[in-house]
DNA sequence: TGTACATCAGTGAACGCGCGTTCACTGATGTAC
DNA sequence: TGTACATCAGTGAACGCGCGTTCACTGATGTAC
């Protein structure tokens, strides 16, 4: 098809050689900064000789591609979340409503986890540890993350009784948590699969008992709780 | 009363002089690294020059107090953890059971954040951003704070019917929240009650739900929450 | 198709600078008698 | 109380090193005719 018509004069060619391995360099910028990450360096104190250096190409190279290591930063961030939303969204909407969807929707975390190790150790701690910008950049993403998550339980018709604001908050809830295990996970030594499976257990289990205070959750209510809480018990 | 003893011969006086003055640069040190981290630096990019010269003192003066900057870092943490866990302590025994207790905690909690703004934005960047011995340091501070909390819920026996395990479990969601708040809390610009206001209410209402979800739980359930979740709405 | 020129990703030398660390020192404080 | 010596927190000069950034460059790729 696209041969047919490759005599067709173009003013602007995606593919064209010079492009390609521009941006083949670029990828390599990100790669090198997640590996050094991964070894153990805090992505704040990466130089941008120590990037170039990882990535074989020469300091002053950088500047083709990135102003500072910040920009590069915001790169890897916008990256990373965009796939796992992605990835997120479609475990969400492939199960059904209950614990089987949490459950499943764990195990497709824990799974990108493993996949993309080193985006998530980025994430994990530029998040509160990087420059005022990145933070905010993974924070924003979170807060999308947030949002989408809540748009589908009011699409599936979890919780019809719950205001959108209070689902926001259960759904902040659970993205913590979820932020909060992945650094556990990521520290986690490999093939330990009952360590694996307990730490899976104790975190549906935590998200479980979310829902639940959810699904008792009365909209204006006496408005004190301690009544609630112990009359129950 | 001392000063009618003070002929005694002691071999060892930790008021002298020299020993006080000591202990003063290292209060010096370890004040400057936070004042620099205040400032918008992160601790893992800190040198010691750079925390030297904030002290006032000549760089070769860190070695008499610490070997790198990590073994600093230790001090900070350890120091924090300590005044924090006595202080919250204090808040939830000085409290009805409840949301009043709650309630209470969390205003605690947020008048220490701001009286200790400084320590806090310290422990939160390097809770996931620092070295892996630090990171390791304040899980620990981490873990003990959960099992004083949940030793605290048992004393109190608000939750007669949990296992120990669930009420750890249920600490951790706590805990977790609450350093997640931290951040928002100190990322909040001052000045603004009203949205200071908000902040605390989402908390509470957050914290509030997760202990509903804990009031409902039962230990070794049909093993399927699905219809628990679903049954009740 | 062939030629002459333009573009621009990556190179390599050079710079000034602040870093961590060493070392011998100073002088106030502490100790023994 | 007075004197002679020991301790040691903080000093200041010096070192070699890697950093970020500048600049003029090279040579493969792209474009116009």
């Amino acid at each position: 098809m696209r041969s047919r018509t490759g005599s067709t004069p173009k003013p602007v060619d995606e593919t064209q050689a010079r492009v390609r391995r521009k941006e083949q360099t670029r990828q390599n910028l990100l790669q090198a900064a997640l590996n050094l990450v991964g070894n153990g360096s805090s992505f704040t104190a990466l130089g941008i000789r120590e990037i170039t250096r990882e990535a074989g190409v020469v300091p002053t190279a950088f500047y083709r591609h990135f102003k500072t290591t910040d920009e590069l930063g915001l790169a890897l961030v916008e990256e990373g979340g965009i796939t796992l939303r992605r990835l997120l969204r479609e475990a969400r909407q492939a199960s059904l409503p209950g614990e089987d969807m949490i459950r499943h929707s764990v195990s497709v975390f824990v799974g990108y986890l493993q996949q993309h190790h080193l985006e998530w150790r980025f994430v994990s701690s530029e998040r509160s540890g990087g420059s005022a910008v990145l933070r905010a950049a993974i924070r924003n993403e979170i807060a999308h993350f947030t949002h989408e998550m809540a748009t589908d339980l009011r699409a599936l018709n979890i919780f019809p009784k719950l205001a959108t604001n209070t689902l926001q908050l259960i759904c902040s809830v659970v993205v913590t948590l979820m932020m909060n295990s992945a650094v556990d996970f990521l520290d986690m030594k490999p093939g330990q699969p009952a360590v694996e499976r307990e730490m899976i257990d104790n975190f549906v289990k935590q998200i479980i008992m979310v829902f639940l205070g959810a699904a008792h959750w009365e909209e204006e209510p006496t408005h004190s709780l301690s009544d609630k809480i112990a009359g129950r018990q």
